[in-house]
DNA sequence: AGCACGCCGACT
DNA sequence: GTCGGCGTGCTC
């Protein structure tokens, strides 16, 4: 029979293709496994199998398979249930989520490389097409096929492509299917004749007379600390042989002629560098050791337990302790961490602990790497811990037993562009019990769903009270910066109180970090004559300035124009700036403390890992007085001289109009206050603010979390928000304002007919149009007791009717599940 | 998402 | 008369 094969295309298009598998291809064709397809006229793609069948597709003709990439399947059974919960519950398309969960190395596109077979010989003249593709391939003769296509002028290759592919006289790249190259090294070790000490001491006696040659044995036993045959600590390269023993090579070569030694080649993990020594793991305090014990107790009955823990409480140690439980009960370990907080000092604690069991996957790391550990994750040799960012979430688990969410409330856990737009600490639930897996959601600052869900007993509680070691909460002082402004007091953006500070501290070789959550220079500059704020041309925002690029900048759509000379508007020469940035903050702090050493950490200084990296190691070494950031000072990093932490401008984040504004403004300022004082000394948090009554500066400074979840909680039923209702945002967008408008009102009408009240909108986006495309957004509040599932399938019917609408031809819709 | 096909404006 | 603009619909 003939069999034919449903596989996922990497585009955001609905449902699956069926594609023709030829003979030759049959017995490889398997549920799983990756294949490249021709798709339209022009395009190869990399597309998964998901079924093999003998159902003869009717209404289109099938193309067939034109070559298969994998020996055994890259997507396991439990994966592909976990792509399909995603792509119905985010409600996007499963080439949404295929493209987010392989790394690009593992679905590379229509520039496939084809190479020229060296060993055809046509048994017959070739058509005239064909022979002129194979004469333009011993030009080069590996060469991707749109260029094919230009050197030989053909206008339709692709046939031709396909017909030499069958003749066997080109065939697609290797390097689809192995777009990576494992590293490989050299590595030194006894050969099997030698079997136990005492010939060992014969090898000895034997160089007594080559002295350089005794020093590499020598240094060889130590290093690999080997006892017998089979039993020693440590593999050693031949690099680090030579390194070490400071022989030559001509020695080492030496020993290898006369058998003592045998090189042998072996892949390396490229993230495995050096330190391989594991140590012990630290005991916990009285406190850790408790809440261990509850998390333990919490997991008997529930599968999802929250770690509320005050920053600096020990969580990590908690957390490494439970990982290696769960390790050494056979089971895999998923830790995931905020892009932010993925830094070399968590990786490292865990390192020293968990040596190569663990695997690092993070978004900076080159492509190959991720590649790798796919490829690892797939062999027997899987890693036993997995630490890494949202994105994790999607590499392949064969026996899952714990996923770890920490920083739980962190909001770079939702992917907010492109599809899937899903929640990491949600998803990571739903994959988690997927294989029968507990989940432990640790933070200092729940959110408020998270922290309802475990009060009302859905999830385990567990609190840690406790500070380790001792430590210290900072005093937190509010500086009331509207009466200081009032009465001309303040220089530039800072309080005399957190200038007197600064300088404390800076005489006290102390170091100081300074907090302000926005980046460039200015958010926007005014003409002082008119009012004029300039726009960006292609989306509904005003220009943010940056004075080291010296232009004006969308970070929207990344346009970019020059500062005009004079205000278009109205003439004015004097355009002045609103609001502040980091890179002001650091222009003014320059001025103030010129003897100071002063960095800036935000997005734009960290474009590299290498860049962030050596930021944090400067600070980390002493080698900064001043450091000035936006959020990313905030998370994970411990630091050990910060005595003074300045928040500049605490209402420049509760000015979004969110629901979350508060919740997000209380996360950041704990967390940022967390950085202050460490061991011997009590931290000092300077907090600037316009408005120094709201109940939300209390919280902050007594630190009180309960008041503002009892606070926030009120505020969500009252306004039916989560967790007492679900969200989904209906994007529209069209190019033309008018047919947005229409088809916005007609969706809306439709939406409100099956779910009445839980419609409201349309409405404007915060930003109203980007890329020149106008949006308009439709809110769906779902009551909890409500079937979600019934919702989206309402959801999808209405934007099936919506786009047979002969009006609303070019119009995109898109949701957003569970927004943040 | 591409990309080809198709139908209307300024050009050799 | 045609070249090329983008709007529309299809891809197994």
């Amino acid at each position: 029979m003939k069999k034919f094969a449903d596989v996922i295309v990497p585009l955001p298009i609905l449902g699956q293709y069926t594609y023709a598998v030829p003979a030759e291809l049959e017995g490889r064709v398997c549920a799983g496994i990756r294949v490249v397809v021709s798709f339209g006229k022009k395009k190869y793609y990399t597309a998964i199998v998901t079924r093999v069948h003998e159902e003869v597709p009717e209404g289109y003709e099938t193309k067939e398979i034109v070559e298969v990439l994998d020996e055994k399947p890259v997507l396991l059974k439990r994966q592909y249930d976990f792509w399909q919960w995603i792509a119905d519950y985010y409600l996007c398309t499963l080439g949404d989520v295929y493209k987010a969960a392989l790394p690009s190395g593992m679905k590379l596109e229509s520039e496939t490389l084809v190479v020229y077979n060296p060993e055809f010989e046509a048994d017959s003249i070739l058509p005239e097409k064909e022979q002129s593709v194979l004469d333009a391939l011993t030009l080069d003769n590996e060469q991707c096929i749109t260029q094919l296509g230009k050197i030989t002028g053909i206008k339709n290759i692709l046939p031709v492509i396909h017909s030499l592919l069958k003749r066997n006289a080109i065939y697609v790249k290797e390097e689809l299917k192995r777009s990576y190259k494992p590293r490989t090294e050299v590595f030194v070790r006894f050969p099997q004749t030698i079997q136990q000490e005492a010939d060992l001491h014969q090898l000895f006696d034997a160089l007594a007379r080559a002295p350089k040659q005794l020093a590499a044995l020598m240094k060889y036993v130590e290093l690999s600390g080997w006892v017998r045959p089979g039993c020693f600590l440590k593999e050693v390269s031949r690099k680090t042989l030579l390194q070490e023993s400071g022989v030559t090579p001509a020695v080492l070569s030496g020993l290898v002629d006369k058998k003592v030694f045998e090189l042998y080649h072996q892949e390396i993990g490229r993230l495995v560098k050096g330190v391989l020594d594991t140590v012990p793991l630290n005991p916990l305090s009285m406190a850790q050791q408790k809440a261990y014990e509850q998390i333990i107790g919490s997991f008997a009955t529930k599968s999802v337990c929250l770690l509320h823990g005050v920053t600096s409480s020990g969580k990590t140690e908690i957390y490494i302790h439970l990982i290696r439980q769960v390790i050494q009960s056979g089971k895999q370990v998923l830790y995931l961490l905020p892009e932010i907080a993925l830094t070399t000092q968590i990786t490292e604690r865990l390192r020293r602990v968990f040596g190569n069991r663990l695997g690092i996957y993070h978004s900076k790391f080159p492509d190959a790497e991720r590649v790798e550990i796919w490829q690892k994750q797939l062999s027997e040799n899987d890693y036993d811990i997995i630490l890494g960012v949202r994105s994790s979430i999607f590499l392949p688990f064969r026996r899952l037993g714990l996923v770890i969410v920490d920083e739980e409330h962190e909001n770079t856990y939702k992917q907010q562009e492109p599809a899937p737009r899903y929640h990491a600490r949600n998803a990571a639930m739903v994959l988690a019990s997927l294989f029968g897996a507990k989940t432990l959601l640790g933070t200092a600052t729940p959110s408020i769903e998270t922290y309802y869900n475990a009060l009302q007993g859905k999830y385990g509680l567990v609190e840690l009270t406790e500070r380790h070691q001792q430590i210290q909460l900072p005093a937190i002082e509010v500086v009331d910066i509207k009466e200081l402004a009032r009465k001309k007091r303040m220089t530039a953006q800072f309080s005399p109180l957190l200038l007197q500070k600064i300088r404390e501290a800076l005489e006290q070789k102390e170091q100081v970090i300074l907090f302000q959550n926005r980046r460039g220079f200015a958010p926007m500059i005014e003409c002082r004559t008119c009012g004029w704020i300039p726009k960006c041309k292609n989306c509904d925002v005003s220009l943010t300035y940056h004075k080291g690029l010296n232009q004006l900048t969308c970070h929207y759509c990344g346009y970019a124009e020059p500062i005009p000379k004079a205000c278009p508007a109205c003439g004015g020469v004097e355009l002045v700036s609103r609001g502040f940035g980091t890179e002001k903050v650091e222009d003014s702090i320059k001025e103030i403390f010129p003897e100071a050493r002063i960095a800036r950490m935000d997005l734009d200084t960290t474009r590299t890992r290498t860049a962030y990296e050596k930021i944090i190691a400067d600070f980390e070494e002493g080698k900064t007085d001043i450091l000035i950031g936006t959020q990313m000072v905030s998370k994970g990093l411990d630091f050990d001289r910060v005595s003074v932490v300045g928040i500049l401008n605490a209402d420049s984040m509760l000015n979004y109009p969110d629901f979350r504004s508060y919740e997000r403004a209380f996360q950041l300022m704990a967390q940022v206050a967390g950085r202050a004082g460490r061991k011997n000394k009590q931290g000092l948090v300077i907090l600037q603010t316009k408005s120094p009554d709201l109940p939300l500066i209390h919280e902050v400074v007594t630190n009180n979390y309960r008041s503002l979840f009892d606070e926030q909680i009120a505020e969500r039923h009252l306004f039916k928000y989560p967790p007492f209702y679900r969200l989904v945002y209906v994007y529209l967008k069209h190019r033309k304002q008018e047919v947005l408008d229409q088809a916005a009102d007609v969706m809306a009408r439709y939406l409100r007919q099956g779910l009445g009240e839980r419609i409201l909108g349309p409405d404007l986006p915060l930003v109203a149009r980007i890329q020149t495309l106008f949006i308009k957004k439709i809110m769906v509040k779902v009551e909890l007791q409500a079937s979600m599932s019934k919702v989206r399938a309402y959801l999808r019917q209405v934007q099936r009717a919506i786009a047979e609408d002969e009006r609303f031809r070019s119009l995109l819709v898109y949701y957003d599940v569970d927004p943040m």
